[in-house]
RNA sequence: GGGGGUGUAGCUCAGUUGGUUAGAGCGCUGGCCUGUCACGCCAGAGGCCGCGGGUUCGAGUCCCGUCACUCCCGCCA
């Protein structure tokens, strides 16, 4: 695989960088016992120095002769060379992989033929006069050197050996250096660090609550936040103006390759005295100069476009599109209204809230394509997906001889560059040719509709499009999902940058289709938009919330709220969403309370952490960017958690186990 | 809770239509080698083919069940 490649060129970066970032341990030690420089530290100034170095055999290579030892520490590799008239040649010659050494030696130049340009310290060598064996390993369950893919389990269990690993090492090492500039950025910026409860109390809504019980109140629980939402809210309320934290948070839900199982980190952030657009303001530049910093030269969105969240579900089939992906999608359903396409005419004329959405696919335009695309959405699911895609059709014999034929109507008006007004380039037609749609919809709407389609569309030669039909609250995720999957099948998506969007005005309250009810959509704590007088005058469904989310690259990076901080308009929306006063009192009295005693406007947002660093170190999954994982059944390998206790420990905390049947 | 993928040496993988003694690379052990940096060469050890059952003269291969890991759906205000 790809992996190994990968590997090495890694080593060669993350050796520099290492230096880099340890920049202070490179010729200062305090002590040195063990080392008086590390191991990426040596150049050809320092030749002829007598130096200790430390660190884990990467790699030897024994000649017979003479044996070379790759040394290997945090901030990088020197090659030590020694020969069998020395009396430490023994010790060099039984040295395995990761055991760990102490050598010391004269630093020398390698001869010109010698050289390792790969190696930052690659202009040098340590001619070994000592060696201390410091530490002796194992035959390896898992080697360090080379990083050929392993299986999960095994890297989980042998974390420790992992996290040596070249990539995986950097990606931490970089995850570190993310969070210290959120850090600077957040102080610059007026931000305060506070810390909230790890032991807080469960809260009826959202996920699944970790509990713990409690030793002194039999029958109790205290809960991990899944958030310190309301603490932060109280924040504010206590009049600290501007907060922020790495906050970790806690929720009890099954893992997804970019979702840990239990436990992951928000940068919580929350302002008093904002709109919106404050805090749009405030932390727009936060990400854009965090991503710049860490995007390896890859462009950044400069300003965020905020795209309404009925546009982005209508444009992108989600309310976190990837804008990377240029395909955006448009409502054609006048198109096929009373059209020969009777499938979908007819929904249009069973049905107003019946709508046809249209994903034009550039460079799309083969029946092996659409035929491919068309059995993915079977495989789906769905019924299908029509489609027309546009080639270059000869004109019949008849419209030679007739001025006023409409297909060459159509041929002449075509041959007007109309793409020019796009700035698009089409081949242009011959004078006997003209586009054409092929596929059975072009078919059944006949010739003048699929030119409208064509037009409004802009698409030529060698283009596709393909449509759903029906009502957009239930197939816009699967539009959605067609769209990036013609994105990435063609290749359209330009992957070396950061796309950023905000995403706002989302709806407050949503139908629960299972509960018959309505509910609230994201954020019970919202303000919603027109205050207490839209809660009261318009359909629940209609009023939204100042809520908002920023989304890169397809990611649903962080969502945040202008708050509600008027008792009486929360009570109003809890209503709405059925809760009974008493449960808003019980489940929410501290923070009703607290409402009630001057509590500023305020709002704020909560990017995740590791979803940032794993863009920014650009891994699919989440296991990569973290140091000790759980597996997808939220058990810790090396430490074997989750664990059975005592029956003396149970006995404190009033627990008696009830198990399951197996 | 449901669906997909994977499971063969310490590790990564190959293994044809069911057919003799299950192979390769890395690693490991031993030997040779003075300029390698994925060192090279020679030899060797190492296998409950995830586990259980079935079909068959014969199963790594086919069938059923089960377990583990992983990806997805549900879930994640």
């Amino acid at each position: 695989m790809a992996a190994s490649k990968k590997a090495k060129s890694a080593r060669k970066t993350s050796s520099g960088k290492g230096q880099k970032a340890g920049g202070s341990m490179t010729n200062n030690l305090t002590s040195d016992a063990y080392r008086t420089h590390t191991c990426g530290a040596l150049r050809s100034a320092d030749v002829g120095e007598q130096v200790h170095v430390s660190g884990w055999v990467h790699r030897v290579r024994d000649h017979g002769g003479l044996l070379f030892i790759d040394l290997r520490d945090h901030y990088g590799l020197t090659q030590c060379v020694i020969e069998p008239e020395n009396p430490e040649f023994s010790k060099a010659e039984v040295a395995r992989s990761e055991w760990v050494l102490k050598i010391s030696g004269k630093v020398v130049d390698r001869s010109s033929d010698n050289l390792n340009p790969d190696l930052p310290t690659g202009e040098v060598e340590v001619r070994i006069e000592n060696i201390e064996v410091l530490s002796e390993a194992s035959e390896l369950p898992l080697p360090v050197f080379n990083e050929p893919d392993y299986p999960e389990e095994t890297r989980l269990t042998y974390r420790f050996l992992d996290l040596r690993r070249e990539t995986l090492h950097a990606n931490i090492v970089k995850r570190a250096t993310i969070i210290a500039s959120i850090r600077r950025r957040m102080t610059d910026a007026g931000f305060f660090e506070f810390q909230t409860p790890i032991l807080t109390a469960s809260s009826p809504e959202g996920a699944r609550d970790f509990l713990v019980p409690s030793r002194m109140h039999p029958g109790k629980f205290y809960a991990l936040p899944q958030a310190p939402q309301q603490f932060k809210q109280l924040v504010m309320i206590a009049g600290f103006d501007r907060y922020f934290q790495i906050a970790p948070c806690f929720r009890d839900e099954d893992a997804r390759a970019d979702r840990s199982p239990g436990e992951f980190y928000q940068l919580d952030i929350e302002m008093s005295f904002v709109s919106q657009e404050d805090v749009f303001n405030a932390v727009e530049p936060v990400m854009r100069d965090l991503f710049e910093e860490f995007a390896d030269g890859k462009p950044v969105t400069q300003n965020f476009p905020q795209i309404t969240y009925a546009e982005s579900l209508q444009k992108y089939g989600s309310d976190k599109p990837d804008l990377r992906n240029p395909i955006e999608m448009e409502d054609v359903t006048e198109h096929f209204r009373g059209s020969g396409f009777k499938i979908f005419a007819g929904q249009i004329k069973k049905d107003d809230k019946v709508r046809v959405w249209a994903i034009p696919a550039k460079t799309g335009g083969s029946r092996a394509f659409c035929d491919r695309m068309n059995s993915w959405a079977q495989g789906e699911g769905q019924p299908g997906l029509g489609y027309i895609f546009f080639r270059e059709i000869s004109l019949p014999d008849e419209a030679f001889s007739d001025l006023k034929h409409p297909l060459k109507e159509l041929s002449i008006k075509q041959q007007i560059p109309s793409s020019q007004e796009s700035g698009e380039t089409f081949v242009p037609q011959s004078a006997s040719t003209y586009i054409g749609g092929a596929g059975p919809v072009a078919k059944n709407i006949g010739e003048d509709r699929t030119e409208a389609l064509r037009k409004q569309l802009n698409l030529g030669i060698g283009d596709a499009v393909f449509f759903v039909c029906g009502v957009p609250k239930k197939f816009a995720d699967f539009a959605g999902q067609a769209r990036t999957k013609v994105g990435e099948d063609l290749d359209l998506v330009d992957r070396d940058r950061f796309d950023f969007c905000w995403i706002v005005d989302y709806p407050m309250f949503e139908w629960d289709e299972d509960a018959k009810k309505v509910d609230f959509s994201h954020n019970p704590f919202s303000m919603p938009q027109g205050g207490l007088e839209a809660l009261e005058t318009k359909d629940p469904l209609d009023v939204l919330a100042y809520q908002y989310d920023i989304v890169c690259n397809g990611v649903e990076l962080s969502s945040g709220a202008i708050r509600n901080h008027k008792p009486e308009i929360m009570r109003k929306a809890f209503g709405i969403a059925g809760y009974d006063e008493s449960v808003l009192e019980e489940k929410f009295g501290g923070m009703l309370r607290a409402l009630q005693y001057g509590a500023p406007p305020h709002g704020g947002i909560a990017p995740g952490v590791d979803r940032i660093v794993m863009l920014l170190c650009g891994e699919p999954n989440i296991r990569e960017v973290t140091m000790f994982p759980m597996n997808q059944q939220a058990e810790d390998l090396l430490m074997g958690a989750p664990s059975e206790v005592s029956a003396q420990q149970l006995r404190e905390l009033h627990i008696r186990l009830n198990l399951p049947k197996s």
